[in-house]
RNA sequence: GGAGAGAUGGCAGAGUGGUUGAAUGCGACCGUCUUGAAAACGGUUGAUGGAAACAUCCGGGGGUUCGAAUCCCUCUCUCUCCGCCA
């Protein structure tokens, strides 16, 4: 969410960064709306300034029967007066809050202006395809002969996008996870392991809401109406961003790192026909994301914003794959956020990069939605900055690397900093 | 799932209809004293909007009233007991 205070001084900043974004907004009515709800607020206090000096005015009567009774009667008057104006004021309140919960973030001057992401800038290239001397076989023919994956009775159980991971299959995702949770946590983050169930706010907060909504499973409130709802979190983000709602910090605790653990749901509405094949693109997953709480601080968000790509290259490279950075163009990027760089890395049957760690700053964006502040050093209440970058994804992050370390029998070589997590192993055979 | 008790400032804890945005204690910060520190003493110490006046906030939402932290309804959360359970 972007300060109202700052839409007002600068709308056509705010219009071009949607424009960009290719998000359909009218700054120009939020700005009436604004004008409006600024006015009725005014009469609102007028008159409860009133009702309040009346109220005085009665204790101040005492026992002088006739200036209370006066008072009283002048109180109803006001208090009917409220009573019609209040619920106005409420509803454009809603009304205009619904609107700026869906004015964007403004992009960084550094952020390439593109439709989507075929616009994306390639900006550092790592590594090189391995030549393998035969042809390379996809990680579903690979998971096949390892006997690691059985994507059709997964189908039988929860319908498409659905998978069961089998034999070492399980072995490589827990240590894929164990490995990223401990090389992540070497460098000062703490461990979470966050609820997979949030509530809307969560959601709201993290600006996955309202927008994102269809990517989101609800689940269904059994009882009353106004009980609260519980979505699946589609990231570890979402926990992390609500769980500090409506805190003040302590600025000296900043920056606060962690690295999160938890299931991920995402329903890909809209994704038919794209990525059908294996585990690319799955309804459940296991992710470890890295995510930052900062001070209030352009130059302190670009400097966690670059270290957390350095943590996501520091574990592609421990997995010996070869990889990519693009940088994220304006329509390809979310709501809230400034600036996204994208790790994509090598998958040799498809003779392209794929994406598998997305890292994401949003200066106070999320912050002012969550109500998450600190105490800075003169003692001033802030909005935090946060950020997050992916620590590894599984099962999609096998792809890559599976299809890299694949040889000619149909074994895997497992990476050398990955082993100790497979109990010393140093490669994958098919049984026959 | 059933029965009961509670939710107040960073923490503890008063406050059951009218200068209570909130006593008191602790903590924190500033100062005095001290070679330094501790102790003692004095002071300061919530947030949001607003230039200010002022308005709002005592778990959330709604209601009663001229007026609500205080009364009513409802939701959430915490605790105790029973049931169930990994």
């Amino acid at each position: 969410m972007l300060d109202l205070a700052f839409i007002r001084a600068n709308p056509d900043i705010v219009k071009d960064a949607a424009t960009r974004k290719r998000v359909a907004i009218d700054i120009d009515h939020l700005l009436a709306l604004d004008t409006r709800t600024q006015e009725l607020r005014r009469q609102v206090e007028a008159a409860r300034a009133r009702q309040n000096q009346l109220s005085k005015d009665i204790q101040a009567a005492g026992k002088d029967q006739e200036a209370r009774i006066a008072a009283i009667e002048a109180g109803r008057a006001v208090a009917a007066e409220t009573k019609v104006l209040e619920p106005q004021l409420r509803d454009l309140e809603v009304e205009l809050r619904d609107l700026l919960l869906r004015v964007p973030n403004i992009p960084d001057a550094s952020v390439p202006t593109g439709r989507d992401e075929s616009e994306n800038v390639e900006f550092k290239k790592v590594g090189t395809p391995r030549d393998f001397g035969f042809t390379p076989q996809d990680h579903v023919a690979i998971m096949a002969r390892l006997d690691m994956l059985d994507v059709e009775r997964g189908v039988r159980v929860a319908g498409s996008r659905s998978y069961i991971l089998k034999g070492d299959g399980v072995r490589l995702e827990m240590a894929l996870i164990q490995f990223a949770i401990d090389r992540i946590s070497q460098k000062g983050f703490t461990p979470l392991s966050v609820p997979a169930l949030a509530r809307e706010f969560c959601f709201i907060g993290n600006s996955q809401f309202p927008r994102g909504k269809d990517q989101v499973y609800a689940l269904e409130g059994e009882g009353e109406a106004d009980e609260p709802q519980l979505f699946l979190v589609g990231t570890a983000e979402v926990a992390i961003t609500g769980m500090h709602s409506g805190e003040i910090l302590d600025g000296a605790e900043l920056p606060i790192k962690y690295v999160g653990v938890s299931p991920c749901f995402r329903k890909e509405a809209g994704t038919y026909g794209k990525d059908t094949k294996g585990i690319m693109r799955v309804h459940q997953f296991t992710k470890v994301e890295q995510y930052i709480i900062c001070q209030n601080d352009h130059e302190e968000s670009v400097r966690w914003h670059e270290a957390l790509l350095a943590n996501a290259e520091d574990i592609v490279t421990a997995l010996e794959m070869p990889y990519h950075v693009v940088l994220v163009c304006t329509g390809d990027l979310g709501d809230g956020q400034v600036k996204k760089y994208d790790i994509e890395c090598w998958v040799p049957s498809e003779g392209a990069y794929r994406e598998t760690h997305s890292d994401s700053y949003f200066h106070d964006y999320q912050a002012r939605r969550a109500n998450v502040r600190y105490r800075d050093a003169e003692g001033k209440v802030r909005f935090v900055h946060t950020l997050n970058n992916t620590a590894l994804a599984s099962p999609r992050i096998m792809i890559p690397l599976l299809e890299n370390h694949q040889q000619a029998d149909g074994s895997v070589t497992i990476p050398p900093a990955l082993r100790p997590y497979l109990g010393g192993q140093t490669e994958f055979r098919p049984k026959r």
